[in-house]
DNA sequence: AGTGTATCCTGCAGGC
DNA sequence: TGCCTGCAGGATACAC
């Protein structure tokens, strides 16, 4: 799915499109992308103006009128965008129409993604649960390498585990281990204050450069208005098992576990 | 308590 | 061309 650079640059993007906008109308299509009940969610939603809209890890959380919170997951293949008259969305799941005359769509094919509806302290409840923000200024190298040594778990698992550290997925994960010659298997509390070192700023590095180059498209992923992100030619380890390792020229390989591939190099990442 | 696995879905690429 | 298998950027309920 979108990670943290991908859900970054729609959130800038929907700030500039929708702030301000009431929701008219909404209809419905797919209802198993909402959690919990559709007509409870239109009729909180229904007359309501987007406040303001902001990111927390791989959420976009778009503030409403009376503290009601629109959070959205976009899964693996959710997209937000509004409606052009070139038609850009293959499985529209749901149409907010604004008081513009737009329509603000979600559109997911696998409908992995959730929209969810919280109050203020419901969501300061759920936000407590998730990990740091890997960018925020209070965020320091020394938090990274004290919450690793507590846990057992494969270095490339416990990045993508929302509990310890936002915003990291798969494919940050793995450009992140090969920037820090980090084995995606190494157990996080074997990795050295000198590495988890490496491993945070190359966590920032990645993810910066991704904001920069406007997200990596695989596959689904596009911006509010349909463009594929700039950043998959940047990419140095994600999906070239059987090339040559940009940095020493070994071959790169690919590993699975945890259900989730795992790109790396044999010479670099130990 | 802390891990790994199966599952929710559809589409696409590759092998035969 | 068509069928089959495996794989895909996430989160979570469950089993061990």
């Amino acid at each position: 799915m979108p990670e943290l650079p991908e859900v970054e640059t729609i959130v800038r993007d929907l700030q500039e499109l929708i702030l301000g906008k009431t929701i008219k109308h909404l209809q419905i299509l797919r209802p198993n992308v909402i959690r919990g009940s559709d007509t409870i969610f239109k009729d909180n939603l229904i007359g309501k103006t987007f406040q303001s809209i902001s990111r927390r890890g791989k959420n976009i959380i778009a503030n409403m009128d009376y503290g009601l919170i629109l959070v959205v997951n976009l899964g693996m293949t959710g997209r937000l965008g509004l409606q052009q008259d070139d038609c850009l969305f293959t499985h529209p799941a749901i149409y907010f129409t604004l008081n513009s005359g737009k329509i603000l769509v979600y559109d997911d094919v696998r409908r992995f993604g959730k929209l969810d509806i919280y109050s203020e302290q419901e969501w300061l409840d759920r936000s407590a649960q998730l990990g740091p923000e890997p960018l925020s200024p209070e965020y320091k190298h020394t938090d990274l390498h004290e919450k690793l040594n507590s846990s057992g778990s494969p270095i490339r698992s416990w990045l993508l585990d929302q509990k310890n550290i936002v915003g990291v997925g798969n494919i940050y994960a793995n450009e992140s281990l090969h920037l820090s010659g980090i084995h995606p298997q190494r157990p996080a509390n074997r990795i050295t204050k000198t590495e988890s070192q490496l491993l945070y700023k190359a966590l920032r590095k990645i993810l910066i450069s991704a904001i920069q180059n406007r997200g990596t498209t695989l596959n689904n992923y596009r911006d509010v208005s349909g463009k594929s992100g700039n950043n998959s030619s940047k990419l140095r380890i994600y999906g070239r098992h059987g090339e040559k390792c940009l940095s020493c020229s070994d071959q790169v390989q690919r590993i699975s576990f945890s259900n989730r591939s795992a790109f790396f190099c044999p010479s670099c990442q130990r």
